[in-house]
DNA sequence: GCGCTTCGTCGAAGCGCTTCGATGAAGATA
DNA sequence: TATCTTCATCGAAGCGCTTCGACGAAGCGC
C-alpha cells in the first residue's frame, strides 16, 4: 500500500501539496496537481481512512444502533437496513452496525467514547429510552427511527401513525363499516413502550371514538396461533363485526385462518387490512391482503441524510419528519355487509 | 474526550507506562496499574479506535459486502447479518456493511484499498464472482457465505445443500413417494449462477436419478403468482406426483393456493415441503410448512469466527464448513397416497 | 524601482496511540 | 564489594494523514 510520502516523492513534491491536491483546501497549479493526481493512479494510491480519521477528528462512520434486523417475517427492518447503508455510502459513509438492546446502553456509551462513530442512527426506539440519554449526554449527533415520548428537541424520522390509522378508517368507513376491530402487536411490546404499538392503540382508540365508534382492540402475539385466538376472541366480543385492521403481520395469517374456518369470507363478510406492513408481504395471503406499507426504504434514506446534515452543519436546524404509510390495494377490503342489527340507520 | 497522556499525567506515569498498562504487554508493577487503571476511570478514559487502530494497523473491524439484506421475505439474511455483527462484537469487533452487488467489484477494491476492514464477509456469492478476486488480488482475508466455482483454495461457510436434498429427498422416498417435484428460485438466479439456485438444483437430479426416479424441477421467480403458474404447469407435467418440494418461500404460498384451488389436500394428495427456508416461514401457511429450515444464524456466528481465526494466525488452516439445514416438522408432509397407475408395486 | 499583495509550495507540528531501545534500581551471584 | 541480571519504567520514534505558518516568486500600482 503506497502512502502519501509515496506519492510526494514520485511527483516530486512535498506531502502537503498531495494533501492539497486531493482535497482542494488551497489552491495548488493545475500542472503540478495533474502530476500529482497521475502518481496516484500509477502507484495505486488510495488515502489511509485511519490515518485520516485520526487527523480531522472525522471517522466517515456511522453507526446503526439496532436490536432486531429482522422481527420474524418483515422485511421492513432489512429493508431499513440497506437502504441506510445505501444511502450512508453514496455519501461517503459507511454504516457500522451495533446490536445493542434498550438495556445496554452502557455499551452503547462505551463505544461511543471510541470515537468510532461521527454519528449514530437509533432503531426501535422506545418512549423511554436510555440509549438516547446516553446519546445527549455524550453529545454525538444522532437520529431517530421512532420517537421517544418528547422529541421536541430530539432529532427523529418516524412512520407516522397518526395518520397512517386515520387514512384506514377513513378508507373503511368510506365503505361503510362502523364495526372495526384491531389487532395490535403484544402485551409484552405495548407495556416496553414500543413506539409503533403504543402510538397505534393511541390513535386506534381516537379516531374511533372522534367518528363516535367502539374502539375495539386486542393486542396478540407475534404468531399465526395466537391470530386465530385473537381473531376468536374479537368474533365473541362483537359478532356482527365486519373489519379488522391489523399491524400484526405474523397475526394476520392466524385473522384469516380463523375467518376462513368460521366460514366467513373475505372480504364478503369480514374486510382486513393490514397496516404497517413490509412492502409485499400482502401478496402472501389468499385474497391477497389490503396494506398499508411501511415506508422503510424512504425512512432509512431521510433518516441518513438527515443525521449527515446534521454533522456537516449542526446549528442548521433539521425538522423532524413523520412519514405516512403507503396504500397498496389488495382483495381483501371491500364494502361493509348489512347486518340485520344494524338495520335502523339512517339513510 | 480524555487521551492517554491526560491519564498519564494525573496517574504520574509515563504514556508509555500507562499503554503497557492496559494491554499487559510489557510487566507493569501491579501499584501503578491499579493507579493507573484508577486514573482511567476517573477520567472516563478510552482509548481511541482511530488512533490505536493507525498504530497497529489493525481497524478491528469487519466489512460484510450484501447485495440484498432481504430477499422479500424470508429472515435469512437479516439473521445472518444480525447473527454475525453480534459474534463480531462478542470478538471486539464491530461489522460494516458494504452494499455491494458481483458487478460492483471496483468499489469493493477501492474500500478494501482504504484499509478500513480488516476483514470481508461476502454473502450471496456467485460461482463466478469477480468480488472474490478483487479480494484474493488486494490479499486481505475474508470468507464467503456461500461458494465460487472452484472452493478448494478459498474460505467458505455455505448450506450443505447436498446433504439438504438427499435427506429430504430420503424422508419422502420413506413415506412412500416416488413422484417429486421441485420449484426452485427464479430461471435468471440460475443463470446468474447463485450459488444455492444451482446446487440444489444438481443435487436434486442427481438425487433423484441415482434412485431411478424423474427428477421433475422448475424454476419459478420468486412470488406466489409464479408458483401458482408453476404447481399447475407440474400437475400437467405429471398429473400423478405426490410431493413437491420447493425453496422458494414466496411461491410455496402460491403452491399451496393451487393444490387447494384444485381440491387437492395437503398432506393427504401431495405433500409440501420447504427446503432453506427461513426459520417461523413454515408457520404461516395452513396447514403448517414443513421445512428444512437455513442454519442462517449458525453460518452467520461461524464465519465470523472462521475469518478472525485466520486474521489472527493466518497460517493456520481452517477447514471450509457446510452445514445441512435443520428439520422443522410442519403438517405438510404425510405419506404418498397410493396411486391407480402405482399399482404394480412390490409388496 | 520600490514596497505590497497574491499565489503556489514547503516544512513541521500534531492527531492519540503502540512499541522499541535505553536506563536506573534492586536483587542475585561470585 | 564489584558484576551481572531482572524488573519496571521512560523517552522517542513512527503509523499516514491534515493543516498552519512561512517563504520565495511573480504580479501589481505608483
Amino acid at each position: 500500500m503506497p502512502t502519501i510520502s509515496d506519492v510526494a516523492r514520485h511527483a516530486g513534491v512535498s506531502v502537503s501539496t498531495v494533501s492539497y491536491a486531493l482535497s482542494g483546501s488551497r489552491p495548488i497549479s493545475a500542472e503540478t496537481r495533474e502530476r500529482v493526481l497521475a502518481s496516484m493512479k500509477l502507484l495505486g494510491y488510495h488515502p489511509n481512512a485511519m490515518a485520516r480519521s485520526l487527523a480531522t477528528r472525522r471517522s466517515r462512520v456511522i453507526a446503526m444502533i439496532y436490536p432486531e434486523v429482522d422481527r420474524g417475517l418483515g422485511g421492513t427492518g432489512g429493508e431499513f437496513v440497506r437502504a441506510s447503508a445505501e444511502r450512508a455510502r453514496e455519501l461517503g459513509y459507511q454504516l457500522v452496525l451495533w446490536p445493542f438492546r434498550a438495556e445496554e446502553a452502557r455499551q452503547v456509551r462505551n463505544l461511543v467514547r471510541q470515537g468510532t462513530a461521527d454519528g449514530v442512527l437509533v432503531m426501535e426506539v422506545l418512549l423511554d429510552d436510555e440509549r438516547i440519554d446516553v446519546l445527549e449526554e455524550a453529545g454525538i449527533p444522532y437520529t431517530m427511527i421512532g420517537r421517544t415520548r418528547d422529541v421536541t428537541s430530539r432529532h427523529s424520522v418516524d412512520i407516522d401513525f397518526e395518520a397512517t390509522v386515520e387514512a384506514t378508517i377513513e378508507h373503511l368507513v368510506g365503505l361503510g363499516h362502523r364495526r372495526i376491530a384491531f389487532v395490535n402487536h403484544s402485551r409484552e411490546s405495548l407495556e416496553a413502550g414500543y413506539g409503533p404499538t403504543v402510538r397505534v392503540a393511541a390513535a386506534f382508540d381516537r379516531v374511533m371514538s372522534e367518528r363516535g365508534l367502539r374502539p375495539l382492540a386486542r393486542t396478540c402475539s407475534d404468531s399465526p396461533l395466537d391470530g386465530r385466538a385473537v381473531m376468536g376472541d374479537l368474533l365473541a366480543a362483537d359478532p356482527h363485526l365486519t373489519a379488522v385492521v391489523t399491524m400484526n403481520e405474523l397475526a394476520t395469517f392466524g385473522v384469516f385462518a380463523e375467518l376462513q374456518r368460521r366460514g366467513l369470507a373475505i372480504p364478503a363478510d369480514v374486510s382486513v387490512m393490514g397496516i404497517v406492513s413490509s412492502p409485499g408481504v400482502g401478496t402472501l395471503s389468499n385474497p391477497q391482503l389490503t396494506t398499508m406499507h411501511s415506508p422503510g426504504a424512504e425512512l432509512g434514506r431521510l433518516a441518513v441524510d438527515r443525521l449527515l446534515t446534521q454533522l456537516d452543519d449542526s446549528s442548521r436546524p433539521v425538522p423532524n419528519l413523520l412519514i405516512p404509510c403507503v396504500f397498496e390495494p389488495g382483495l381483501s377490503v371491500g364494502p361493509a355487509r348489512t347486518e340485520p342489527d344494524d338495520a335502523p340507520q339512517r339513510p
